[in-house]
Parts: structure tokens; sequence; C-alpha cells
DNA sequence: CTAATAGTGTCTGTGAGACATTATAGC
DNA sequence: GCTATAATGTCTCACAGACACTATTAG
């Protein structure tokens, strides 16, 4: 029997008797809160649940560990993510994790969450689709994940505030502009343009490329995001408290 | 057989046939990184394990959801703090939730990692005890706990710089240069006198009692924390970056 | 008185908000 | 030319840093 490092010699011998089916423990699961912009609005992606329980409700996209698949809880969100985007590298942070007796139906369980945010020309899982996060209380939703997606929303908004973070939601090439329009959505209320275009500049969290982007009137110079940008943390916040 | 709200009818059926030992499950536990301020330095509590796996290394407290004493995971939080210190209510947040397949010997295992902030005139039960946190590197810890504690310290010094948490480590009744002191501290720099009091005094988190301290040469005030003081966020950072 | 610590006055610098102005494109 | 959109100039304000200064206590 080999020992790896994390082992002392007295764990060989205990972990000889030890079954974890021996004690009571929670359900684990990950779920994903997965933004991006359509149509000038703030969207998730949402799935209706095709199994029990909670079968017919909307959800966040998400579900249990796979022990053999998955080597870490970061790499359970990204599978979960890819199942549903096929994409492999977006941005992903963890946001909290919630547990307690009453949340599931089938007993007590954790879920750790997380968002992703991608741009949103990328093609979806036949069972998910785009929902406005504005009406999201409207809707029927499985154990608490209305809930999940507040503190989901509310964590982008406020590091929306003193973070580059909403450049995660751009696509390759933008403007300052279209960026500006993305934050504004974001926090749901309008910004000074020079500020922003300053704040962003002077930051070096976006690029100038040899691009421009001709639509309509004058032309708007094309901006791709540096590679600091969305781990970026701005000295100040952003006026408003939300 | 009632119905819970949060069960629809199928749900009903579907639970009647449903085990969750059928399944492969990680291993759920709490772990607590509780800080407080001794002799000018930043000492977080620890005990040495007393049981496999790991026996015998330092630890953080922590360990398994109690499914029927623990109603969530902040619960059990508390619980676990309460062991070792007898302290209801502190301030208590959760940091990041931690999870892979080689982390536990016993297996696939995930913790969800809290800070707490006491005084630290509180007694501690037997076996725990505090250490300061800069010779957290030179110790045999279990598990994945050293990087844990990384996490916990990290978090605490980013939000030191932009909210006034550490009022979480004081007494009841302190001076404004003790405070300023607790925060140097944390950040491991000293930091203008004159600023750091606007910024306490203006922000309104700390204020003025009708005591002072008489120790040796000029008297000074005691203030005490304001209710808002542990959630209030400066609209700018202190500078210096970590 | 002196020494030590508490506490203030005030100048500078940075970066956000406000808002007027100029630049460049299509028509 | 006119209009829409892109981009800049520049003033004000809030608040952190720097640092000299004054105030109060014990001895």
């Amino acid at each position: 029997m080999t020992m790896s490092k994390l082992e002392t010699t007295s764990d060989v011998e205990f972990l000889k008797t030890y079954n974890i089916h021996d004690y009571d423990v929670p359900l684990t699961t990950v779920d994903m809160a997965i933004f991006s912009i359509v149509e000038q609005r703030l969207h998730v992606l949402v799935v209706t649940r095709e199994e029990s329980p909670q079968l017919g409700r909307w959800a966040l996209p998400g579900g249990f560990i796979d022990l053999k698949k998955d080597v870490s809880l970061d790499a359970a969100a990204h599978r979960k993510l890819f199942e549903k985007t096929a994409i492999a590298s977006p941005y992903l942070e963890q946001v909290q994790t919630v547990g307690d007796a009453t949340r599931d139906p089938r007993g007590w369980s954790v879920t750790a969450l997380y968002f992703a945010l991608i741009d949103h020309a990328t093609p979806l899982a036949m069972n998910a689709q785009w929902l406005p996060v504005d009406e999201a209380s409207n809707l029927d939703w499985a154990f608490d994940h209305q809930m999940l997606l507040r503190l989901a929303v509310e964590r982008l908004r406020s590091k929306t505030l003193y973070t580059a973070l909403p450049i995660g939601l751009m696509p390759e090439l933008f403007t300052l502009t279209e960026l500006q329009q993305v934050f504004e959505v974001i926090l749901g209320h309008g910004l000074e343009k020079k500020s922003f275009r300053r704040r962003v500049l002077d930051a070096g969290v976006v690029l100038p490329t040899e691009f421009s982007k001709k639509s309509g009137k004058r032309s708007a110079q094309l901006y791709r995001a540096a590679a600091l940008s969305l781990d970026f943390v701005f000295p100040r916040a952003l006026d408003v408290l939300l």
C-alpha cells in the first residue's frame, strides 16, 4: 500500500476500517449562474428540471459532483458550464455556499454557487435558455434557486462597482460605448462617459486595437480586454450605493 | 403525509424510493479561522488533531456538519466556534469552499471555510490555543489547512483595506490609537494617523463614549463600535497594494 | 519644566462626477 | 451643410496621504 504525503502512519490503519456510508452526510451539489447580455438586458442561463425532485420547475444549471470525473469543486463547476455551453475557459467565480436541512426535499443539502460570464453569441444545449434576470421573480423556481440567483446578481453588481469584471461579458473586440452600456445594464443606471473612459483607459484594462467599427455615424475605436482585466480592482468604487 | 411547499406532487412519490446512500457523495465539513490580536500580533485559534486521520497535526477547528443539530451551514460554523470559545455572536463570514479528491485521505471532500473575529480576552477550550499567523508556515498542518488559513488571512487583509472589519477584534471600549494599531498589525505596515481618524470618524463606524482611558500620559477618548460598523464599506480603499 | 502620547490644521494629490466642447462619419 | 455618435477639455468635489502643529497628562 502506498502512503501519500497527506497520510500519517496512523492514517493507514485508520482508513482500513473507515466507511463513509456509516455516517449521515449532506447532499453536495454545484449550481451555476451563467450570465450574459442579450439585447441590452442582463440574462441568466436557466433550464427546466427534467427529473424529480422539483420536476418541471425552473432551475440554475447544476447538480451533483461526480467523484469519478471531477477532480475538484472548480472542475465540477467547469463541467456543468461546459455541458450547457461548450465553453471551456470563461470567467468563473465562486459566490457562496449555501446549506441547510430544508432547501432540498431529499434532505440536508449543500450547494456551492458559482457565477460565469460569457458572450451570448454561444450555442446553448437543447434544454437551456436565456432568461432576463429582471423577470426572475415571476417564475416558479426549483429549490432555493431564486435566492441563489439573487446572491449571484448581487455579487456581479457589487463587483461591477470596483472591478472591470463586466469585460468578461464582451466579445473579442468591442467599443468603449458598448462596454459602458454593459456596465449600465448591470448597474441599472447610467454612467458618466468621460469618467468611465478615463477609468478603464488609465487602468489599462482595455487595449486599443488596429480596428474600428463603422456603424452609421462616426466610427469607433475597437478595444480588446487586457490580460489582467478581470482581476483588476480599482482604488475607488463608482458612486451610487446599491 | 404532509407536503411541504418545497415539494411538488411528483416529489412525494419520488422521495419514497430515494436513498442518499445509493450514491457516492463527498465528505462535507466546516472549518474555522478564528482570529484575534494577542500582544500586537494577529493570531489564529488552532487545535491539535486528537483522532485519525492526521492525528497529532495542527488544524483549524472544524469538522462534520451534524445533520441533527445544525439547521444550516452557518449554524454549523457557529457551533464549531462556540465549542472552542463559548462565544455565541461574533463576526462570522464565509470565505470560500474548497473541495477535491485528494485533500482528505478518506476521499473526495468539501469544506466550507469561515472566519471569525473575536476579542482575545475570551476563555478557550482545553485543546485550543492561539498561534501567531506569521509562524503558521513552520508548522505541520493537517489536510490543506495551511492553505485555508492563507485564504482566510488574505480575505481579512483585503477587507481591512476597504471596510471597518477589524473593529470586530476590539473589546467593548477602545481608543482610536488602539484601533489603528490593530489595522496596522493586520496590514503589516503603518498608517497615517490623521487620515485614519478622519476615515473612521467621518464614516461613523465608531462612536465616542463618556469614558476615557488614563494610561500614563494624556488620557485618550474611548470609543465603541457603531451598530453598522462591520458591514460598512468605505468608498475608497487604503493605499498600498497587498 | 520635560517627555510622551492624544489629537488637530492644512496642504497636496488622485480620481470620480458634471457638463461643455470638439471631431468624424453618413446623409 | 445637418445630425448622430465618438471622443476630449476642464472644473469641481470627496477623500487619502503627508506632516507640522497644538493639547493634555504624569513625573
